[in-house]
DNA sequence: CACAATTAAATTGTACGCAAGTGAATTTCG
DNA sequence: CGAAATTCACTTGCGTACAATTTAATTGTG
Protein backbone atom coordinates (compact mmCIF):
# COMPACT_ATOMS: atom_id res chain seq x y z
CA UNK A 1 0.00 0.00 0.00
CA UNK A 2 2.64 2.07 0.81
CA UNK A 3 4.42 1.84 -1.83
CA UNK A 4 1.57 2.00 -3.82
CA UNK A 5 1.22 5.61 -2.79
CA UNK A 6 5.07 6.61 -3.40
CA UNK A 7 4.31 5.97 -6.88
CA UNK A 8 1.71 8.66 -7.30
CA UNK A 9 2.82 10.92 -4.37
CA UNK A 10 3.28 14.75 -5.29
CA UNK A 11 6.85 15.43 -5.22
CA UNK A 12 8.30 18.34 -3.21
CA UNK A 13 9.55 21.69 -4.98
CA UNK A 14 12.95 21.47 -3.25
CA UNK A 15 13.49 17.42 -4.92
CA UNK A 16 11.92 19.04 -8.55
CA UNK A 17 14.87 21.43 -8.61
CA UNK A 18 17.27 19.07 -7.28
CA UNK A 19 16.60 16.04 -10.10
CA UNK A 20 16.68 18.68 -12.62
CA UNK A 21 19.93 20.10 -11.62
CA UNK A 22 21.51 16.31 -11.47
CA UNK A 23 20.71 15.34 -15.16
CA UNK A 24 21.35 18.36 -16.09
CA UNK A 25 24.43 18.37 -13.80
CA UNK A 26 25.80 15.92 -15.92
CA UNK A 27 24.68 16.58 -19.50
CA UNK A 28 26.16 19.99 -19.05
CA UNK A 29 30.02 18.37 -17.49
CA UNK A 30 30.37 16.28 -20.21
CA UNK A 31 29.93 19.10 -23.07
CA UNK A 32 32.12 21.01 -20.86
CA UNK A 33 34.42 18.01 -20.40
CA UNK A 34 34.42 18.09 -24.87
CA UNK A 35 34.75 21.40 -25.26
CA UNK A 36 37.71 20.89 -22.91
CA UNK A 37 39.51 18.49 -24.50
CA UNK A 38 38.74 19.71 -27.96
CA UNK A 39 41.71 22.58 -28.40
CA UNK A 40 44.09 19.76 -27.45
CA UNK A 41 42.40 16.96 -29.78
CA UNK A 42 42.65 18.88 -32.82
CA UNK A 43 46.15 19.38 -32.51
CA UNK A 44 46.19 15.48 -33.09
CA UNK A 45 43.34 15.52 -35.70
CA UNK A 46 40.33 13.72 -33.58
CA UNK A 47 37.53 14.54 -31.98
CA UNK A 48 36.30 13.09 -27.97
CA UNK A 49 34.38 10.20 -29.46
CA UNK A 50 37.20 9.64 -31.54
CA UNK A 51 39.89 9.56 -28.65
CA UNK A 52 37.73 7.24 -26.39
CA UNK A 53 38.11 4.46 -29.11
CA UNK A 54 41.79 5.03 -29.52
CA UNK A 55 42.07 4.86 -25.68
CA UNK A 56 40.39 1.83 -25.65
CA UNK A 57 43.21 0.43 -28.41
CA UNK A 58 46.31 1.71 -27.15
CA UNK A 59 44.67 -0.99 -24.32
CA UNK A 60 44.44 -3.97 -26.59
CA UNK A 61 45.86 -3.63 -29.93
CA UNK A 62 43.09 -5.45 -31.32
CA UNK A 63 39.46 -5.81 -31.11
CA UNK A 64 35.99 -6.72 -32.77
CA UNK A 65 33.46 -3.57 -33.48
CA UNK A 66 31.34 -5.10 -31.02
CA UNK A 67 33.63 -5.47 -27.81
CA UNK A 68 34.75 -1.38 -28.63
CA UNK A 69 31.11 -0.82 -28.66
CA UNK A 70 30.54 -2.53 -25.50
CA UNK A 71 32.88 -1.09 -23.29
CA UNK A 72 32.05 2.60 -25.01
CA UNK A 73 28.19 1.93 -24.61
CA UNK A 74 28.08 2.63 -28.49
CA UNK A 75 26.36 0.20 -30.92
CA UNK A 76 27.64 0.08 -34.78
CA UNK A 77 25.24 2.75 -36.14
CA UNK A 78 27.64 5.33 -33.92
CA UNK A 79 31.02 3.50 -34.17
CA UNK A 80 30.44 2.12 -37.90
CA UNK A 81 31.52 6.01 -39.50
CA UNK A 82 33.20 6.52 -37.11
CA UNK A 83 35.92 3.53 -37.35
CA UNK A 84 35.68 4.43 -41.18
CA UNK A 85 36.82 7.71 -40.77
CA UNK A 86 39.80 6.70 -38.21
CA UNK A 87 40.79 4.41 -41.15
CA UNK A 88 40.63 7.11 -43.56
CA UNK A 89 43.46 8.83 -41.01
CA UNK A 90 45.76 6.31 -41.21
CA UNK A 91 44.91 5.35 -37.33
CA UNK A 92 43.28 2.11 -37.53
CA UNK A 93 42.85 -0.88 -40.01
CA UNK A 94 39.60 -2.77 -40.36
CA UNK A 95 39.61 -6.57 -41.50
CA UNK A 96 36.64 -9.43 -41.59
CA UNK A 97 37.60 -11.98 -38.82
CA UNK A 98 38.61 -15.02 -41.20
CA UNK A 99 37.08 -17.58 -38.15
CA UNK A 100 33.43 -15.33 -38.08
CA UNK A 101 32.84 -13.45 -41.56
CA UNK A 102 30.14 -11.14 -39.77
CA UNK A 103 32.65 -9.65 -36.91
CA UNK A 104 35.11 -6.90 -38.28
CA UNK A 105 38.11 -6.75 -36.17
CA UNK A 106 39.50 -3.13 -35.73
CA UNK A 107 43.79 -2.91 -35.33
CA UNK A 108 46.19 -0.08 -34.67
CA UNK A 109 48.04 0.70 -37.68
CA UNK A 110 51.72 1.59 -36.84
CA UNK A 111 50.55 4.89 -37.09
CA UNK A 112 48.04 4.51 -34.35
CA UNK A 113 50.30 2.81 -32.08
CA UNK A 114 52.81 5.86 -31.83
CA UNK A 115 50.68 8.13 -31.02
CA UNK A 116 49.43 6.52 -28.18
CA UNK A 117 52.90 8.73 -26.28
CA UNK A 118 50.68 11.70 -26.61
CA UNK A 119 48.20 10.21 -24.30
CA UNK A 120 50.03 11.56 -21.58
CA UNK A 121 50.14 14.49 -23.05
CA UNK A 122 46.47 14.88 -23.37
CA UNK A 123 45.88 13.29 -19.90
CA UNK A 124 48.03 16.22 -18.03
CA UNK A 125 46.57 18.71 -19.97
CA UNK A 126 42.85 17.70 -19.00
CA UNK A 127 43.94 17.04 -15.28
CA UNK A 128 45.29 20.78 -14.85
CA UNK A 129 41.97 21.90 -16.44
CA UNK A 130 39.92 19.74 -13.94
CA UNK A 131 41.89 21.00 -11.43
CA UNK A 132 40.21 18.14 -8.84
CA UNK A 133 42.42 16.34 -6.79
CA UNK A 134 42.72 12.16 -7.45
CA UNK A 135 40.62 11.62 -4.24
CA UNK A 136 37.60 13.90 -5.82
CA UNK A 137 38.18 12.47 -9.28
CA UNK A 138 37.93 8.84 -7.82
CA UNK A 139 35.26 9.73 -5.86
CA UNK A 140 33.09 11.94 -8.78
CA UNK A 141 34.01 8.62 -10.94
CA UNK A 142 33.06 6.56 -8.31
CA UNK A 143 29.19 8.08 -7.89
CA UNK A 144 28.78 8.15 -11.48
CA UNK A 145 29.45 4.69 -12.05
CA UNK A 146 27.08 3.84 -9.61
CA UNK A 147 24.13 6.44 -10.67
CA UNK A 148 25.14 4.91 -14.47
CA UNK A 149 23.85 1.20 -13.11
CA UNK A 150 20.86 2.76 -11.76
CA UNK A 151 19.78 4.14 -14.74
CA UNK A 152 21.17 1.26 -17.21
CA UNK A 153 19.12 -1.04 -15.04
CA UNK A 154 16.04 0.82 -14.83
CA UNK A 155 15.77 0.58 -19.06
CA UNK B 1 60.99 25.38 -10.82
CA UNK B 2 59.05 22.60 -9.52
CA UNK B 3 56.10 23.80 -11.12
CA UNK B 4 57.52 23.98 -14.40
CA UNK B 5 58.78 20.41 -13.83
CA UNK B 6 55.55 19.07 -12.87
CA UNK B 7 53.90 20.19 -16.83
CA UNK B 8 56.54 17.67 -18.25
CA UNK B 9 56.75 15.06 -15.38
CA UNK B 10 55.32 11.58 -16.37
CA UNK B 11 52.16 10.84 -15.13
CA UNK B 12 51.98 7.45 -13.43
CA UNK B 13 49.79 4.38 -14.60
CA UNK B 14 47.22 5.04 -12.04
CA UNK B 15 46.56 8.41 -12.56
CA UNK B 16 46.23 7.72 -16.32
CA UNK B 17 43.66 5.41 -15.35
CA UNK B 18 41.51 7.42 -13.50
CA UNK B 19 41.49 10.28 -15.51
CA UNK B 20 40.38 8.15 -17.92
CA UNK B 21 37.56 6.67 -16.09
CA UNK B 22 36.21 10.05 -14.77
CA UNK B 23 36.26 11.61 -18.38
CA UNK B 24 34.50 8.52 -19.70
CA UNK B 25 32.41 8.31 -16.93
CA UNK B 26 30.91 11.81 -17.09
CA UNK B 27 30.29 11.31 -21.24
CA UNK B 28 28.33 7.24 -20.55
CA UNK B 29 26.41 8.56 -17.44
CA UNK B 30 25.01 11.01 -19.89
CA UNK B 31 23.73 8.46 -22.43
CA UNK B 32 22.50 6.80 -19.86
CA UNK B 33 20.09 9.82 -18.61
CA UNK B 34 19.08 10.06 -21.99
CA UNK B 35 18.44 6.64 -22.55
CA UNK B 36 16.36 6.64 -19.14
CA UNK B 37 14.30 9.29 -20.02
CA UNK B 38 13.72 8.40 -23.66
CA UNK B 39 10.96 6.03 -22.83
CA UNK B 40 9.49 8.22 -20.65
CA UNK B 41 9.46 11.81 -22.96
CA UNK B 42 8.49 9.81 -25.92
CA UNK B 43 5.44 9.46 -24.51
CA UNK B 44 5.07 13.27 -24.47
CA UNK B 45 7.35 14.06 -27.72
CA UNK B 46 9.78 15.11 -26.88
CA UNK B 47 13.60 14.27 -26.86
CA UNK B 48 15.77 14.97 -23.83
CA UNK B 49 17.49 18.41 -24.72
CA UNK B 50 13.82 19.35 -26.10
CA UNK B 51 12.49 18.93 -22.49
CA UNK B 52 15.74 21.00 -21.00
CA UNK B 53 14.36 23.72 -22.94
CA UNK B 54 10.70 23.31 -21.57
CA UNK B 55 12.12 22.84 -17.96
CA UNK B 56 13.68 26.65 -18.09
CA UNK B 57 10.75 27.56 -19.88
CA UNK B 58 8.66 26.33 -17.05
CA UNK B 59 10.15 28.49 -14.78
CA UNK B 60 9.73 31.33 -17.10
CA UNK B 61 6.97 31.47 -19.61
CA UNK B 62 8.87 34.05 -21.84
CA UNK B 63 12.56 34.00 -22.64
CA UNK B 64 14.63 35.51 -25.78
CA UNK B 65 17.11 32.79 -27.26
CA UNK B 66 19.96 33.74 -25.92
CA UNK B 67 18.65 33.71 -22.33
CA UNK B 68 18.07 29.79 -23.09
CA UNK B 69 21.10 29.21 -24.64
CA UNK B 70 22.98 30.35 -21.54
CA UNK B 71 21.15 28.71 -18.81
CA UNK B 72 21.53 25.24 -21.32
CA UNK B 73 25.19 26.39 -22.51
CA UNK B 74 23.41 25.49 -26.21
CA UNK B 75 24.45 28.26 -29.18
CA UNK B 76 22.25 29.31 -31.93
CA UNK B 77 23.05 26.68 -34.34
CA UNK B 78 21.62 24.09 -31.89
CA UNK B 79 18.95 26.06 -30.58
CA UNK B 80 17.36 27.18 -33.95
CA UNK B 81 16.14 23.94 -35.42
CA UNK B 82 15.36 22.35 -31.81
CA UNK B 83 13.17 25.53 -30.88
CA UNK B 84 11.80 25.24 -34.53
CA UNK B 85 10.44 22.31 -34.10
CA UNK B 86 9.39 22.98 -30.67
CA UNK B 87 6.91 25.30 -32.68
CA UNK B 88 5.95 22.94 -35.31
CA UNK B 89 4.90 20.59 -32.30
CA UNK B 90 2.82 23.81 -31.19
CA UNK B 91 4.44 24.26 -27.67
CA UNK B 92 6.50 27.27 -28.34
CA UNK B 93 6.14 30.57 -29.82
CA UNK B 94 8.33 32.58 -31.42
CA UNK B 95 8.66 36.30 -32.13
CA UNK B 96 10.69 38.82 -32.99
CA UNK B 97 11.46 41.16 -29.96
CA UNK B 98 9.86 44.46 -30.70
CA UNK B 99 12.34 46.71 -28.81
CA UNK B 100 15.03 45.40 -30.04
CA UNK B 101 14.66 43.42 -33.65
CA UNK B 102 17.41 41.08 -33.39
CA UNK B 103 16.09 38.79 -30.84
CA UNK B 104 13.46 36.60 -30.94
CA UNK B 105 11.75 35.92 -27.59
CA UNK B 106 10.30 31.91 -26.84
CA UNK B 107 7.31 32.32 -24.95
CA UNK B 108 4.73 29.32 -23.89
CA UNK B 109 1.73 28.46 -25.95
CA UNK B 110 -1.26 27.41 -23.37
CA UNK B 111 -0.17 23.68 -24.65
CA UNK B 112 3.53 23.94 -23.78
CA UNK B 113 2.68 25.56 -20.59
CA UNK B 114 -0.33 22.82 -19.76
CA UNK B 115 2.43 20.16 -20.06
CA UNK B 116 3.57 21.47 -16.76
CA UNK B 117 1.97 19.34 -14.56
CA UNK B 118 3.71 16.26 -16.78
CA UNK B 119 6.76 17.06 -15.49
CA UNK B 120 5.86 15.90 -11.65
CA UNK B 121 5.58 12.47 -13.62
CA UNK B 122 8.58 12.67 -15.11
CA UNK B 123 10.87 13.55 -12.31
CA UNK B 124 9.22 10.96 -10.20
CA UNK B 125 10.16 8.18 -13.03
CA UNK B 126 13.83 9.33 -13.31
CA UNK B 127 14.35 9.40 -9.82
CA UNK B 128 13.43 5.88 -9.02
CA UNK B 129 15.78 4.95 -11.67
CA UNK B 130 18.35 7.16 -10.64
CA UNK B 131 17.80 5.18 -6.86
CA UNK B 132 19.94 7.35 -5.15
CA UNK B 133 19.11 9.28 -1.77
CA UNK B 134 18.50 13.45 -2.54
CA UNK B 135 22.06 13.69 -0.55
CA UNK B 136 23.95 11.64 -2.97
CA UNK B 137 22.13 13.38 -5.66
CA UNK B 138 22.84 16.47 -4.22
CA UNK B 139 26.70 15.57 -3.37
CA UNK B 140 27.24 14.31 -7.28
CA UNK B 141 25.76 17.67 -8.36
CA UNK B 142 27.72 19.74 -6.65
CA UNK B 143 31.21 17.85 -7.90
CA UNK B 144 30.16 17.62 -10.87
CA UNK B 145 29.19 22.07 -10.71
CA UNK B 146 32.72 22.42 -9.62
CA UNK B 147 34.43 20.29 -11.87
CA UNK B 148 32.41 22.18 -14.43
CA UNK B 149 33.13 25.40 -13.13
CA UNK B 150 37.42 24.60 -13.69
CA UNK B 151 36.59 23.14 -16.77
CA UNK B 152 34.80 26.16 -18.43
CA UNK B 153 37.39 28.68 -16.68
CA UNK B 154 39.97 26.28 -18.74
CA UNK B 155 39.06 27.13 -22.02
C1' DC C 1 25.10 62.15 -38.07
C1' DA C 2 27.89 58.30 -40.03
C1' DC C 3 30.33 54.46 -40.07
C1' DA C 4 32.82 50.85 -37.76
C1' DA C 5 32.29 47.41 -34.22
C1' DT C 6 29.28 44.52 -31.82
C1' DT C 7 25.37 41.59 -31.06
C1' DA C 8 21.48 38.16 -32.03
C1' DA C 9 19.70 34.60 -34.65
C1' DA C 10 19.81 31.72 -38.51
C1' DT C 11 22.33 28.84 -41.79
C1' DT C 12 25.89 25.60 -43.47
C1' DG C 13 28.86 21.78 -42.91
C1' DT C 14 30.82 18.03 -40.13
C1' DA C 15 30.41 14.55 -36.63
C1' DC C 16 28.19 12.12 -33.26
C1' DG C 17 24.13 9.08 -31.03
C1' DC C 18 20.52 6.07 -31.67
C1' DA C 19 16.32 3.61 -33.60
C1' DA C 20 14.98 0.83 -37.25
C1' DG C 21 15.84 -1.85 -41.13
C1' DT C 22 19.05 -4.63 -44.34
C1' DG C 23 22.07 -8.43 -45.56
C1' DA C 24 25.29 -11.87 -44.70
C1' DA C 25 27.16 -15.40 -41.53
C1' DT C 26 26.54 -18.43 -37.69
C1' DT C 27 23.88 -21.03 -34.19
C1' DT C 28 20.06 -23.44 -32.55
C1' DC C 29 16.82 -26.98 -32.79
C1' DG C 30 13.42 -29.72 -34.61
C1' DC D 1 20.86 -32.22 -41.91
C1' DG D 2 18.24 -27.91 -42.78
C1' DA D 3 15.00 -24.23 -41.76
C1' DA D 4 14.36 -20.67 -38.25
C1' DA D 5 16.32 -17.67 -35.05
C1' DT D 6 20.17 -15.02 -33.76
C1' DT D 7 24.23 -12.22 -34.31
C1' DC D 8 27.19 -8.73 -36.37
C1' DA D 9 28.10 -4.85 -38.99
C1' DC D 10 26.34 -1.51 -42.12
C1' DT D 11 23.02 1.89 -43.69
C1' DT D 12 19.24 5.30 -43.37
C1' DG D 13 16.84 8.90 -41.14
C1' DC D 14 16.29 12.16 -37.47
C1' DG D 15 17.93 15.16 -33.89
C1' DT D 16 21.41 17.19 -31.51
C1' DA D 17 26.28 19.82 -30.87
C1' DC D 18 29.31 23.12 -32.51
C1' DA D 19 32.52 25.90 -35.60
C1' DA D 20 32.22 29.20 -39.04
C1' DT D 21 29.73 32.18 -41.92
C1' DT D 22 25.82 35.24 -43.02
C1' DT D 23 22.30 38.74 -42.33
C1' DA D 24 20.04 42.15 -39.90
C1' DA D 25 19.79 45.34 -36.06
C1' DT D 26 21.93 48.05 -32.52
C1' DT D 27 25.67 50.45 -30.19
C1' DG D 28 29.80 53.10 -29.85
C1' DT D 29 32.83 56.69 -31.51
C1' DG D 30 34.68 60.22 -34.00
Amino acid sequence: MKAQMAKTMEIPQEERRLEKQLCFAVYATAHAFTRAYKPILDKVGLTYPQYLVMLVLWEKAELPVKTIGEQLDLDSGTLSPLLKRLEQTGLIKRTRDARDERQVIVSLTPKGRSMKSEAATIMTAIGQAAGCTLEEMAEIRGSLQKLRGNLNAAV
